[in-house]
RNA sequence: GGCGCGGUAGCCAAGUGGUAAGGCGGCAGUCUGCAAAACUGCUACACAUCGGUUCAAUUCCGAUCCGCGCCUCCA
C-alpha cells in the first residue's frame, strides 16, 4: 500500500507521491511568538511530528521547516502593553515554545526559520510581484491584487464575488480591493520597521511563509500543513503570492489538523478557554498528553477533557509497567518483526489512522501480558521478545512508549507527589505503621490507613513480602 | 447568508456495500486477612431521523434535525 494523506485541495484522500523520493520537503506553520503554548498548538505539534516519524519510517528523505513568526501585531501589543521592546517578547517566547514543547518528544525540523531572518527574501518576492503586475503599492504599503489571480480562493473553496460581499474587512481606502492583503505594512510611528523599496515599514503575515518554504523547500514542493483556521486567508493567500511570483505550482498537497474543543467550542483568546500546556503538565505527563492527542485522528475535532487524559496517563503507567517486567536481553529473531510492521504501516497509510494503530498496539499488550503470566506452560521466550519488540517497533512512529519505564516512573511519581503534598519518606513511613499493625493483625487499623493514603492519592499493593505503593493516578 | 465538517454502545474512538476495531467503565473468577495491582472470562437494545438506489446500507444519494468550524487574529 502507499500512504494516502487528505489533501485540502480536494478534501479527500489522496496517493501520496512526492516530487522527488530523494527530497521531499514539508513546511508547517508554526506559532507566532507572543504568548505561551497550549494544547491546541499541542495537537499541531504532534500531528506533524508523526506525519514527519511516519514519512522517515517509510523511508522517504525528509527536509522538514517550520518557522517562527517573530514580528507580528501581535508581539507589538504584548510589548507595548508591558512596556519592553517587542524583540524582547519574541525572544521570550520562542523560548516558552521550546520549554512548552520539547517534552512532547518532538522531532526537531530541519530548519526553524525566523521572519526576521528573512526579510530581503520576502522583499525580493514582493518585488517580483509588483514587477509582474501582481501587488501595488499604495501609501508605503504593498498590497497583492487578488483579482489579478484567478485561482483565487482554490484551496478553501472560496467563491471571491460572495467574499467580496460578506467581507467583514474594513474597506481600506487604500486598496484596490477589500480582499486585498498586505505584503507590506508601511511603518507606524514607533514601529519597528526595515527599509525598502516603498519606504521604511515591515512584512505583512502571509508573506513570510512563501519566501522561507520556497527558499529552503524550492517553488514547488511536496507538503504544507498547518492547522485547519489556516486555510482561510493564511494559505490561500500564501498559493496566490508564490503561484504568481513564479509561474509554477506552490504546495502540492495541503494537509490541516483538527481543533481541540473546551465543551464542543473552539478554544480560543476570545472565549477565554484556553489550556496552557504548562498548566496541563501540573498534572499530567507529556506522554500520557502525547498518547490522548494520537487517540484521536488528526484532522478530527478533539474535544478536551481532563478524565480522557488521566485514562490516558494510566494506559501510558500499564504500559510501562508491562514493558519494564520483560527480561532486556530478550530479541526476537531478525525478520519476525516484518508481520507486525506491515499491518502498522497499512493502517497508517490510511491517513496516518493513529487510532488505529493504538489498536495494534493495544493487540500485542494484550498479548506480551497474557504470555509473561504463563501458568502451567513454559514462558513462550520468542513470543514475548516479539511482542515486545513489536510495541516498540509501531510506538517509534509515534513517538510512544521509547522511554526508560523507570524514567517515566520516576516522572509520573514526583509529579503526582508533589500535587498532592506527600513525600515518599512519609509514605514509607505510613506503610511501616501499617505493616506493624498487620503483624498484629489489627485489620482495622491497617485498612484505615490504606485508606487514607488512598483517600491523598497513593494505592499501597500487598505483596508477599512487602508492601508497595504508587501513586493512584 | 456563502463554504465545509461531524452525529457509532455509559464515556472516548476506528471502520466497512453483506449486521461493526480498540481503550475506559461495568460484572464475575483467580490471587489476597480484606483489598489493590495483575491475569482470565463476560458484558453492552451502538451506527441521529425519514426517504431513495441496491439482492443487501451504518457505509452510496436526497431531505430533515442537532452540534461545530471557516468567511476577522488564531494550531
Amino acid at each position: 500500500m502507499t500512504l494516502r494523506l487528505t489533501n485540502t485541495f480536494s478534501g479527500a484522500k489522496e496517493a501520496f507521491a512526492p516530487l522527488d523520493t530523494n527530497r521531499v520537503g514539508l513546511y508547517v506553520c508554526g506559532v507566532t511568538v507572543y504568548d505561551d503554548c497550549h494544547i491546541g498548538h499541542a495537537r499541531a505539534a504532534v500531528a506533524f511530528d508523526t506525519l514527519v516519524r511516519y514519512l522517515r519510517h517509510r523511508g522517504f528523505h525528509l527536509t522538514y521547516v517550520r518557522n517562527f513568526t517573530d514580528i507580528d501585531d501581535k508581539i507589538l501589543n504584548r510589548a507595548a502593553q508591558e512596556g519592553v521592546d517587542w524583540t524582547q517578547i519574541s525572544r521570550r517566547y520562542v523560548e516558552a515554545y521550546y520549554r512548552d514543547m520539547n517534552p512532547l518528544g518532538l522531532v526537531r525540523p530541519d530548519v526553524e526559520p525566523r521572519a526576521t531572518d528573512h526579510i530581503p527574501d520576502m522583499l525580493q518576492l514582493i518585488e517580483r510581484l509588483v514587477e509582474k503586475g501582481y501587488a501595488y503599492a499604495a501609501g508605503g504599503n504593498v498590497f497583492f491584487a487578488i483579482e489579478k489571480f484567478p485561482a483565487y480562493g482554490r484551496l478553501s473553496g472560496k467563491n471571491i464575488d460572495e467574499l467580496i460581499a460578506g467581507a467583514r474587512v474594513e474597506p481600506s481606502e487604500e486598496k484596490r480591493n477589500p480582499l486585498d492583503f498586505a505584503l507590506w505594512k508601511a511603518a507606524k510611528p514607533g514601529e519597528p520597521s526595515w527599509p525598502s523599496p516603498w519606504g521604511p515599514g515591515r512584512p505583512g503575515w502571509h508573506i513570510e511563509c512563501s519566501a522561507m518554504s520556497m527558499k529552503y523547500l524550492g517553488e514547488s514542493f511536496d507538503l504544507h500543513g498547518g492547522g485547519r483556521d489556516l486555510i482561510f486567508p493564511h494559505h490561500e493567500n500564501e498559493i496566490a503570492q508564490s503561484e504568481a511570483a513564479t509561474g509554477r505550482p506552490f504546495a502540492r498537497m495541503f494537509i490541516h489538523n483538527g481543533f481541540v474543543n473546551i465543551r464542543s467550542e473552539k478554544m480560543s483568546k476570545s472565549e477565554g478557554n484556553i489550556i496552557a500546556l504548562k498548566d496541563i503538565y501540573r498534572h499530567f505527563t507529556p506522554e500520557a498528553l502525547r498518547l490522548y492527542l494520537l487517540s484521536t485522528h488528526y484532522a478530527s475535532p478533539l474535544d478536551y477533557s481532563d478524565d480522557n487524559l488521566r485514562q490516558a496517563e494510566q494506559r501510558t503507567f500499564r504500559v510501562y509497567k508491562l514493558l519494564s517486567t520483560v527480561r532486556p536481553d530478550l530479541s526476537p529473531p531478525p525478520d519476525a518483526l516484518d508481520a507486525e510492521l506491515t499491518r502498522f504501516n497499512d493502517v497508517m497509510d490510511d491517513d496516518l489512522n493513529t487510532p488505529a494503530a493504538l489498536a495494534l498496539i493495544a493487540g500485542r499488550f494484550d498479548a506480551l501480558a497474557s504470555d509473561l503470566h504463563a501458568t502451567g506452560r513454559p514462558r513462550p521466550l520468542d513470543a514475548i521478545a516479539l511482542a515486545r519488540a513489536a510495541i516498540l517497533a509501531m510506538g517509534a512512529p509515534l513517538g510512544l512508549f521509547q522511554a526508560d519505564p523507570q524514567d517515566y516512573f520516576a516522572r509520573v511519581t514526583q509529579l503526582h507527589l508533589t500535587q498532592i503534598g506527600l513525600t515518599a519518606a512519609a509514605i514509607e513511613e505510613r506503610i511501616a505503621e501499617r505493616t506493624q499493625a498487620r503483624s498484629a493483625k489489627d485489620w482495622a487499623r491497617a485498612d484505615r490507613i490504606r485508606a487514607d493514603l488512598k483517600a491523598q492519592g497513593v494505592a499501597l499493593e500487598d505483596a508477599k513480602d512487602r508492601t508497595t505503593w504508587r501513586v493512584d493516578l
